[in-house]
DNA sequence: AATTTTCGATTACAGTTGTAAACTATGTTT
DNA sequence: AAACATAGTTTACAACTGTAATCGAAAATT
């Protein structure tokens, strides 16, 4: 599995879209953030190229043009991003900014059915308090 | 409010001492660090520096050895820093992330109940689905 | 076949980040 | 006061990012 913490809020954008659409030409790209950013056709040629040096994607070139695939899931993506942002956290702070998330984002009524039944499993075996690490060696 | 946005990984690294010691010396800050990473004190003062001309420190010059003070809380820098990094996703896919975030993170009963609650008020609101943006010009 | 259009590859260039050594100024000990 | 130690400042340098222009190759049109 690849590393995924040097995915760029740029390359994110263009992978966002290979995953909806499953696999897709550069054109298709295009047409999608030219709508959606300010970004010249050439730099969403530049992180095309970019993600696939890094292994995010992989162009079929038996076809022409170029047909590219992702190489890494989007789950895994997210998997990988979000849990990388979090490590930068107090462990002490994370519930609250679990509830920070909760509040700033849409989600399906049942997503959030699914989110409480995890939560009530998860309680049975939670810690009383959670400490602070903020200041040991446990890296 | 300043812009969290680029705080980056190693940064994050020193606040997290500041913020807890409420103020620090680059002293104190070394110690910390060097026991958790592998960074020399001279990585650790860039830091700090890079950390004072972005002002999210500001050194207290009348005391020597300066004394580091935060100009950010802990919890706008965590609050904008989740949420931008949620920014990447697809929002379709955020519930699911969230859950994937409770798994991993060790959380208090406390914060659990707190999250219960809040998932069950906004469940009352919540949509049937939420549809992927991905393709949308809605940036 | 020649021309035009499209698409992919190469090059560019400034700013940021990780990582740190070296230099300087200030404070402390002899 | 001199020497030593500590802390702060300057400089360094490669890799990565944002942002794109340009050049060359392939495909489509005339």
């Amino acid at each position: 599995m690849k590393e995924i913490e040097n995915m760029t809020k740029a390359e994110w954008q263009v992978m966002r879209i290979i995953w909806t659409l499953g696999e897709a030409t550069s054109k298709q790209v295009i047409e999608v953030l030219e709508r959606k950013t300010e970004w010249k056709q050439a730099t969403i040629k530049t992180l095309i190229i970019r993600l696939q040096k890094k292994n995010f994607l992989k162009a079929d070139e038996s076809k022409r043009p170029y047909v590219y695939h992702p190489q890494v899931t989007e789950s895994d993506a997210i998997h990988q991003s979000v849990n990388n942002m979090f490590d930068n956290l107090c462990c002490m702070k994370k519930g609250k900014a679990i509830g920070d998330l909760i509040q700033n984002s849409d989600i399906s009524k049942g997503d959030i059915r699914d989110l409480i039944s995890l939560l009530q499993e998860k309680e049975k075996t939670a810690p009383e308090t959670v400490k602070c690490d903020c200041l040991e060696a446990t890296a």
